[in-house]
DNA sequence: CCCGGCGCCTGAGGGC
DNA sequence: TGCCCTCAGGCGCCGG
């Protein structure tokens, strides 16, 4: 599930690919997913990518920009040309005049086709695309490509135009946990803006506190449980009874693991690429993220499983406090 | 204000 | 081998 590391790596990936390149065409596959009205942004220049939050957003020099929300299972894919025109091999078109026909080689040909044409399952930089999970494919003006692949179809890419985008920026999200990016600047991430929000929510688990988006922008379920394992604070304490130092300590541990799973290329939990198709590394640092049952590293007693929220929710009972 | 539950989805995994 | 059930989870929404 991206958040804000899994999104700012994806972003780092598009910034180096797209921008300077013309959108020549949009195919939307699933109707749901795409919101708005392509013709809006088709024909104009990516002008910058930018990310807020969890969302990540593709703006256009005319003003119009293309914002994406992955969710659970979302994926932003890129294939140059020449990636591109491997995979035309290895699936024929479609017969023509029969457009709505998706491959799917994993069903229908699981051994002839491999997803991975390198045969390295954990390097799929050649995966066959579309596939039955493309929603949305951008073509560009030097054919290359951008899949927007999406499981689940909780996803959703809108056309906004940039009065509608700063509005989403700067009302839907608080402040920035990272100084960097083009997102929200982080100079209101600090001890007195936690303190002052924890006043409003007294009553508030600190863990759902976390990964409200209006209070801090892009944490999810993995990174709230490694944050508050790092700062040894039990998920299930309130906002009003921690402490300044207590504070103090979490903040430094969300940025602390936020920067380090950017570095690690995010987390792959399950379905999670880059836009290579890469998975990412965190999932190998990861402390007690559906870790349930196993040895706490740091004090050595076992880490439990909670329901908090509705969500899955990992710690040591011993040395979260 | 806080919490639980549902809906949106589909594949994985367990039980039989 | 296969069918059925449950579950995961970001997030909006609704009701208690």
């Amino acid at each position: 599930m991206p958040e804000l590391p899994e999104v700012e790596t994806i972003r780092r990936g598009l910034q180096t690919r797209i921008v300077g390149k013309t959108i020549a065409d949009i195919d939307v596959r699933f109707p749901k997913t795409f919101i708005g009205d392509k013709l809006k942004v088709e024909s104009y220049k990516v002008k910058s990518v930018e990310r807020r939050a969890k969302v990540l957003a593709i703006c256009m020099n005319n003003s119009y920009n293309l914002l994406f929300h992955l969710k659970m299972t979302g994926q932003l894919i890129w294939h140059s040309p020449n990636e591109i025109s491997k995979s035309e091999f290895l699936i024929p078109a479609s017969p023509a005049g029969g457009s709505k026909q998706i491959p799917n080689p994993k069903t229908k040909n699981p051994n002839k086709f491999s997803n991975f044409a390198g045969g390295h399952p954990d390097h799929n930089w050649h995966a066959n695309l579309p596939n039955n999970t493309t929603a949305v494919i951008f073509t560009f003006d030097d054919n290359s490509r951008l899949y927007f692949n999406d499981l689940r179809k909780f996803g959703w890419c809108k056309v906004l135009t940039d009065e509608q985008l700063q509005k989403i920026f700067t009302e839907e999200y608080g402040p920035e946990p990272l100084d960097i990016s083009r997102g929200k600047p982080s100079e209101k991430f600090n001890v007195e803006y936690l303190m002052q929000q924890a006043a409003r929510f007294p009553n508030r688990k600190v863990k759902q506190f976390l990964m409200d988006q209006g209070i801090i922008a892009g944490i999810g379920n993995i990174y709230a449980d490694e944050s508050l394992f790092d700062a040894k604070i039990s998920p299930l304490r309130k906002a009003k009874d921690i402490t300044k130092t207590e504070w103090q300590k979490i903040m430094q541990s969300v940025k602390k693991i936020l920067e380090t799973a950017i570095k690690y290329g995010g987390t792959t939990d399950s379905d999670y690429v880059n836009v290579d198709g890469e998975k990412g590394g965190m999932q190998n640092h990861l402390k007690v993220y559906r870790k349930a049952g196993q040895k706490c590293p740091r004090c050595g007693g076992i880490i439990i499983r909670i329901v908090l929220g509705g969500r899955g929710t990992h710690y040591c009972p011993i040395c979260q406090q």
